[in-house]
DNA sequence: ATTGGGATACTGGTATGCAAGAATAGCGAT
DNA sequence: ATCGCTATTCTTGCATACCAGTATCCCAAT
């Protein structure tokens, strides 16, 4: 969920969120750094009120923790905050792929095939990062095809609380090839109209993630609170 | 760690934000109308900077219309808007009662049942704002059995966009009685682990809204947009 | 009466300064 | 060396002032 208006002139807490949003998701702002309103206002050339509103901003999707009087930090891991994400990511894919199943928007096929055939280019080349953006791309799709592109949003901003999490980890080729299967036979259960085999699908391909959360919970402890 | 997270001062921004979401929720604030960050401001006898923050978090909410240099008012119904809302809140809430039916805390169920009796209680009484209240906390104690507690802040922002809608529709007092049969099927089939039974009686409960927001439409169609 | 143009009073976005609380560093007493 | 107090310097929250657009209204020209 980036800035609204697009098309729009950026604002300057648009440019300030946006910034400091690829820089948590990525990493290169770990968590629990602190982050200063006055200092992120110089390095930006803003005052600090733009920044102040960013910083609200990123709160509200978990990714800062404003402590007042105190220091505003970037979040750290919380296993409960990353649960609940995967919940909700889940319930509303779910809910997705059921309306896809049932009645789809076919208009968004040839997309999807074209999706699936850059990923098995991707996955033969190893590229993990332009998997990892076809991936991005495939889901929103599947929102589109269930005539629910609102509904990305909230997908978007749970998928941020973990992927910010899974940067941490090295997913091999084979990770790539597991989700990529998934994807395929997503997209042929959603096409035969299978409702209920794209729903254990999808469960399964989100399950996927449980083995990874949990190693990156112990080697890297000190992301998380407390 | 002593931390006084859980003591929460009420700042300028969170009393702001809580006034002027009931009153909108609540219709005080019709559709349309115009909020200017100084009036307000001057109302509340704060400055405009809480105003604003209040106004970017009611926004957020879909609850606002931020139009720069132009006016903030109070969000429109968009058609758009109330069918995510409810294709979100219903995503959701099917999740949480698939897992309460599945494994439930059972810690929550004198609870529920007292929840139930206190609606039954309501009902025979013809209290139809106190209905709503429980039927509110009816849904956050599901939430709570099937240990997502969290999940109930997202049902409730989406439920917000459709309870001001509907605040315009007189229910009448068999409408109630079939909410209260629905939340009590809904309940036996939670109790037997029926997860599926559960499944389609909340989507017939949620559906029950469909006419009355058809009905909305027609005869207040000057609260939507466009 | 109608229409065009411009002054004016609004709007939200930004910059800056002040106030209050919290952490910290340093000094003194034990 | 350790503990405790205090002053300083951080932090964010709030208030105020200013800026750049937008809408509106009034008056003049047709």
């Amino acid at each position: 969920m980036t800035s609204t208006d697009t098309v729009e002139r950026a604002t300057s807490t648009d440019q300030i969120f946006d910034s400091l949003y690829d820089r948590i998701v990525s990493l290169d702002l770990l968590p629990g750094a602190k982050l200063s309103e006055s200092e992120v206002a110089k390095s930006y050339g803003f005052s600090r009120q733009p920044v102040r509103e960013a910083f609200t901003r990123l709160a509200n999707l978990n990714l800062l923790l404003i402590r007042p009087q105190r220091a505003t930090i970037v979040r750290p891991f919380s296993r409960d905050l990353i649960s609940n994400a995967r919940f909700v990511r889940g319930a509303i894919e779910i809910e997705v792929i059921r309306q896809a199943a049932t009645d789809r928007d076919r208009a968004v096929d040839t997309k999807l095939r074209q999706s699936l055939k850059e990923q098995r280019d991707a996955v033969a080349a190893g590229d993990t990062a332009a998997f990892h953006s076809l991936d991005y791309a495939f889901h929103r799709l599947l929102c589109a095809s269930a005539r629910r592109p609102a509904a990305f949003e909230l997908i978007a901003a749970n998928k941020a609380q973990v992927d910010r999490l899974c940067m941490l980890s090295l997913t091999g080729a084979e990770a790539m090839e597991d989700l990529l299967t998934d994807h395929t036979q997503l997209i042929d259960a959603l096409f035969s109209g299978d409702s209920a085999g794209a729903e254990t699908i999808l469960r399964r391909h989100l399950s996927r993630l449980d083995p990874i959360i949990d190693a990156i919970y112990t080697t890297h402890s000190g992301y998380f609170e407390e």
